[in-house]
RNA sequence: GCGAACGUGGCGGAAUUGGCAGACGCGCAUGGUUGAGGGCCAUGUCCUGCAAGGGGUGUGGGUUCGAUUCCCACCGUUCGCACCA
């Protein structure tokens, strides 16, 4: 018999599909289509083992899909702009697009070697100027439809990155670069934005698409939305501060205001003699970082203006304070402070003896402003407002509140407020300051303004000859040429922009370019995105979730705004899996020097065993530590398989009715539990279901030669295709089946063949158990019980006579005595 | 601080969702095997007890004929949010 020595079975059958080109999809209207997709990876030189725990569960879920009868799309490509490629040019000075071509080219083959089914012919790579001409292209199609705009403002800038950030990309308490963890500063710049805020809404709902509660949970957290009413106070230096607030029904409670440091108004509200109060303390505050100012447990601070406002409601001055627990970049930079209903106010008010006015009142308690200890912010009636008095603040958000209800209306009569929703959610910011990125299309004309690169004149490409400077300025814009060039308006000298764009641009449209990526006329062909899309099923880590996975929703929903794209939703079906940590349970990092390299445990053990073992040793969802000796039970396990199908290959001795039976039952409930376990993802019990039977085929090989056992035998490699491809096939070349393995049909489960003829049913006596009986799978309710009664677990009632007997359809039997 | 998820042998993990806890593996133990291989095969392996039995799914309570599963409180781990007006 043969050794199995994956390696020379691998290399020939990735040989032979490639030269076969099984896995090559093509519209086909006959079939069923099925779009599996898995998140394309960055080129950045090595696949690591995290890649190979994200996709090889989702290679052999789709290979199950395509010998299901679907027609599979399962394509592959690169992410390829970014900054790491621009870092080795400035360090080793070799240009980003070899470093990045190199990286693709090695990585290529490494997704070869896992067996994947990757039709490469619809291989997409994002720094090819046939892709990224076309991101540009959605680039001006969003700036012509108003959704993509230029602004002066405030971004968040990563100083060794060198470049602005979009909002989701600083993250943790520490506002760290996404990229780089290096703490992000603020700059002043004037930078494009797409308006995905008018999504917020949209973006908020998830109907008809499956993706994980967590997920959801962070975008929707992400986006933020309050409901509640804008209120205007008029003050007395005669401008009028506008807050945002989600307690209008508090508003006759307000008895103070409190603007962010930086609010435009605090220079003109601020009296003379509190002047320089108010600078010292703006000062200080503009040089905390953010940390510092968000930390809740810090106890508030503030300073008195001088300037009061008037409160609408009640005509009362009120004064006007700066704190830097009011954050210029959320609502309005202002707020109305309740002390007796907000707990912030309430410190705040207590610490410089502000006003408390209790407004919402617990029904069985009289709040008294002097002295209550707390703010109280649940249910309650109105107190102290005026017309409102006894109406019931029943603690609900927006209009389902009457209180917050009549107190709109209120607002809306009097003029002095609306109606309002806001949004944490922010425009996104495309705008980067760097080199390895697709330039924004556009052009400056000092005479026509901002003008968009003509379509035919895309793409705007890269410049090569740049020159790599270490302080990270981006090289367009001290290249020499590249950037003058002329007015599409007017024909006049102008200047290109030179700022590139986040690479998360790029990626908010791969699956689409996956459609056709050769397409020289439109961005995919329309034939192809009625067939394919949306896609069926995508696959991923959670970390994207407010970035690419958001980016992407709202990139979709603008499109079909555009008439661009169809469908509300770009991906049906979204599941996330776990990481896989080193050996010593951290997370692998070169730093640490704890890298697992897949190429090496290829190389010892095998694709297929990698593969196996990745789905089998962890929750996918979950993912944990390598573990180098759990490996050897699949390792075993193949080399049985391998084994027992040599062993049997010759056919010879046969099976008794009773073991045919046996064997037929075990190789159907087989199929129904893997069939059952790949559609929900639970990859881990796949593997144990396949050992099962693995171990069931070995114990009767005595009786190869026996219909029942050549049907578990060619059961057991289709159900194995998808998990272990290799071996499966070579196997089933060896018992002269039609090639190829991966283009047969998926077993069919027989119901009847699958149902047990006779139960061996658990006999408990007060709930514990006490004996078994075995009774026919048919057997009626009166006569499983009296079988239970008369089995030898009565004893246990020692002498008392059954109160009850529980009989419980194919599970158990409970006598209570 | 708020919210969510999770907590099962020495280890990774099962349990058809309220019905035999520990599937499938790893490891370990004992025995076998002159086919030297990352060996393989057989048997055993939750704790306790000679046994019948008793106990056992983070801890304590509850619901139920019956709880790893449902409810309450607490402890722990992980993740998310964090002065959001």
């Amino acid at each position: 018999m043969p050794k199995y020595i994956p390696s020379e079975i691998e290399a020939k059958w990735q040989k032979q599909w490639q030269a076969d080109n099984i896995y090559r999809a093509v519209i086909d209207p006959s079939q069923p289509k099925f779009y599996a997709l898995t998140m394309l990876p960055y080129p950045s030189g090595n696949l690591h083992m995290g890649h190979w725990y994200a996709m090889t569960p989702s290679d052999a879920r789709a290979r199950y899909k395509r010998m299901s009868g679907y027609n599979v799309l399962f394509p592959m490509g690169f992410d390829a702009f970014g900054l790491p490629a621009e870092n080795a040019a400035i360090k080793r000075n070799i240009h980003p697009r070899s470093w990045t071509y190199d990286n693709i080219q090695h990585m290529r083959n490494q997704l070869k070697s896992m067996g994947t089914m990757f039709d490469w012919q619809r291989e997409a790579i994002s720094c090819d100027p046939e892709y990224y001409r076309w991101t540009q292209w959605f680039f001006i199609e969003l700036y012509k439809h108003g959704l993509a705009y230029r602004k002066y403002a405030a971004v968040d800038w990563c100083p060794h990155c060198n470049t602005t950030l979009a909002r989701e990309q600083v993250v943790d308490d520490e506002r760290l670069c996404e990229r780089c963890d290096t703490p992000v500063t603020k700059r002043e710049l004037e930078q494009w934005f797409f308006r995905a805020t008018q999504y917020a809404d949209e973006l908020l709902r998830f109907d008809g698409i499956d993706w994980p509660e967590k997920i959801i949970t962070m975008q929707t957290n992400w986006i933020g939305r309050s409901e509640g009413a804008q209120i205007f106070f008029p003050t007395e230096s005669g401008d009028t501060i506008e807050v945002f607030t989600t307690r209008p029904d508090t508003l006759w409670g307000a008895t103070f205001m409190v603007l962010a440091p930086e609010h435009p108004l605090v220079a003109k509200l601020t009296s003379p003699e509190q002047q320089p109060a108010v600078t010292a303390y703006a000062y200080q505050a503009s040089r905390e970082t953010d940390i510092e100012r968000e930390a809740t447990d810090k106890e508030k601070t503030g300073v008195f203006t001088g300037g009061y406002a008037i409160n609408p409601a009640t005509g009362k001055r009120i004064p006007i304070w700066i704190a830097d627990y009011v954050l210029m970049s959320y609502g309005t930079g202002a707020i109305m402070a309740v002390p007796s209903g907000d707990s912030r106010d309430f410190d705040f008010a207590r610490k410089y003896g502000l006003d408390v006015i209790p407004v919402v009142q617990p029904h069985n308690e009289t709040l008294d402003g002097a002295t209550m200890a707390a703010a109280y912010d649940g249910a309650g009636v109105m107190v102290n407002s005026g017309t409102l008095d006894g109406l019931v603040s029943n603690g609900e958000k927006g209009r389902k509140n009457p209180a917050i209800a009549a107190a709109i209306d209120w607002l809306v009569a009097q003029g002095a407020g609306a109606q309002s929703v806001n949004y944490r959610y922010r425009d996104w910011l495309i705008s980067r300051q760097r080199y390895w990125g697709a330039p924004i299309p556009m052009v400056y004309c000092p005479t026509c303004g901002v003008q968009p690169v003509p379509d035919e004149q895309l793409p705007v490409t890269l410049p090569d000859d740049v020159e790599w400077k270490p302080t990270g300025e981006s090289p367009l814009k001290f290249h020499p040429t590249w950037k003058h060039t002329t007015c599409p308006c007017c024909g006049a000298p102008a200047e290109r922009e030179t700022d590139t764009m986040d690479t998360f641009m790029c990626s908010s449209w791969y699956h689409l370019r996956y459609l056709g990526p050769q397409d020289t006329t439109a961005p995919f062909p329309a034939d192809e995105y009625r067939y394919w899309m949306p896609v069926d099923s995508y696959t991923g880590g959670a970390e994207h979730a407010t970035m690419h996975l958001l980016y992407t929703r709202f990139f979709h929903k603008a499109l079909r705004d555009m008439g661009i794209v169809s469908g509300d939703e770009p991906m049906l079906q979204l599941r996330n899996q776990g990481i896989i940590l080193s050996t010593d349970g951290k997370r692998m990092s070169k730093s640490r020097g704890n890298v697992i390299d897949p190429d090496e445990k290829v190389r010892t053990y095998g694709a297929d065993v990698v593969r196996a073992y990745l789905m089998f040793g962890y929750r996918w969802n979950e993912g944990g530590p390598w573990n180098d000796s759990n490996i050897s039970g699949v390792v075993r396990w193949l080399n049985r398989l391998w084994d027992v199908v040599h062993d049997t290959q010759a056919g010879g001795g046969t099976l008794s009715a009773e073991q045919s039976r046996a064997l037929q039952r075990k190789t159907h409930q087989t199929i129904q539990k893997i069939t059952r376990q790949l559609e929900t993802f639970e990859f881990n019990t796949v593997v144990s279901s396949l050992m099962e039977l693995t171990n069931a085929v070995i114990e009767t090989k005595d009786g190869a030669g026996s219909p029942a056992f050549r049907e578990a035998i060619c059961t057991l490699l289709l159900l194995t295709a998808p998990v272990s491809p290799h071996i499966a096939e070579e196997l089933w070349a060896l018992l002269g089946r039609p090639y190829s393995i991966h283009q047969q049909a998926w077993p069919q489960a027989d119901e009847a063949l699958a149902r047990e003829d006779e139960l061996e049913l658990p006999v408990q006596v007060n709930g514990k158990l006490r004996g078994k009986i075995v009774v026919p799978a048919t057997a009626d309710t009166p006569s499983i019980e009296q079988a239970a009664l008369q089995s030898d677990a009565v004893r246990f009632l020692e002498g008392r006579p059954a109160k009850k007997v529980i009989v419980v359809a194919g599970r158990l039997v409970n006598i209570v005595g």
